[in-house]
DNA sequence: AATAATATTTAGGTATGCCTAAATATTCTA
DNA sequence: TAGAATATTTAGGCATACCTAAATATTATT
């Protein structure tokens, strides 16, 4: 009957789970960003953080008007949560047939109440996949996140080619667009055009050739090379 | 990010399905039981009670020291999530191969979290079972409770032969208990003995012969004839 | 039927995690 | 570099759901 949070509260994992992703390129977590993440006013951020910065162990560091970043107990805690969401979303489509852009949403309200051993046997049933069905790289039982070596597609120029490995999105709408179009991790692709000011790149995929703009191709990832 | 009780807190949720429990033989739900079954003080139970039928619609019918007992409106909501917890107690042991005794708590932690689609989606991949591992009897998607015809094994006599249909247990050590005895669901037996006053009977099941005090058999329930 | 034992309720309090409005700090712009 | 715009924090509140201690009601005993 308990909600199996190790004594971290759903509330501080998804705080911890969003700095992390924030964090995840350098900067620290603005309170305004973690805000629109979560879905709550500013105000509230701010005493959150207050709070995780001053449990013990602290679980972020934190100082006013700089944001926050996690600490080694905060990353710790963050990377389970993010195992569990991706392990789970790999699950629901391999095992329920959901599709790619219904599991988000099931997965962020899963994440939070499974065991150590529901994550250990759901792992080994997948045969410890290390990308989720977006390609997002899943941490190891080892909390270790794997290196990714890709590369953005908005940085590709004609005439090169590509695999796609990540998309980097959570709209369902969104999700749908991109598997019309094909652009799932796996597919091949080749550039056939670039316009330098607007920065939209045409590319051709299952022989199909359209155009996409930075705000797709910024979050599309690939190999180089097809 | 949300918590999927589609207006009903998980806390009322556990409220309303250990009231349908205790309520299924008939009497109303007192204070005291509650809150054991619930882990907390009486005094919280009779607030919440409260609530529960002060709510609107109200869930439960409520009068001072005479218990609680489930409105359709509760009763509803009581079943959605003995349906879940029943439906992921089988997709525990059919699909990560979770043992009987394994499966109550991550039920009950998963039950509260699942969509209607996560649901219907694991129904139709189980082949919409009636029972779950143990024997219960699963709600329909309409929410029916199907009738169960099964007797007490403590009402048998010698020699008498049944089949075992279903086991009413929670803790799990008396089901790994139980299962080394072989007095799982769809297992023969035959009543070789009974005690008057203490209430034992001798059973065999697979060749082994033991006896069982009515702390066991009133939980066990069988279907005469082998 | 009075008293004892048990069950339940009331009263007052706590922690969590959110809110709004107002104050303050930072960053941008001219 | 002053003022405007934006971001953040403080202060004060609220709902949920739990707690303990004390009061009261019900049930059992003799």
């Amino acid at each position: 009957m308990k909600t199996m949070t190790k004594g971290i509260s759903q509330s501080t994992q998804d705080y911890l789970k969003n700095i992390y992703e924030l964090t995840e390129q350098g900067a620290s977590a603005s309170t305004n960003d973690l805000a629109t993440r979560l879905g709550i006013a500013p105000a509230s951020v701010t005493g959150m953080v207050q709070k995780l910065a001053s449990a013990t162990p602290p679980l972020v560091d934190y100082r006013k008007h700089q944001g926050a970043t996690l600490t080694k107990e905060g990353q710790r805690a963050a990377l389970e949560i993010i195992r569990h969401h991706r392990l789970l979303e790999t699950w629901l489509v391999q095992t329920l047939g959901f599709s790619w852009d219904e599991v988000h949403e099931e997965a962020c309200r899963l994440e939070h109440v499974i065991s150590e051993d529901f994550e250990t046997r759901m792992a080994a049933a997948l045969g410890h996949p290390t990308r989720d069905p977006h390609g997002e790289l899943i941490p190891g039982a080892d909390l270790q996140m794997p290196d990714d070596d890709s590369t953005p597609l908005s940085s590709l120029r004609p005439p090169q080619d590509a695999t796609i490995i990540r998309v980097n999105a959570i709209d369902p709408a969104l999700l749908r667009h991109l598997d019309e179009l094909g652009l799932i991790p796996g597919a091949d692709l080749s550039i056939s055009a670039h316009s330098p000011f607007d920065g939209n790149i045409s590319i051709k995929v299952d022989d199909r050739e359209f155009v996409v703009g930075p705000a797709i191709s910024n979050n599309i990832f690939v190999e180089i090379g097809g």
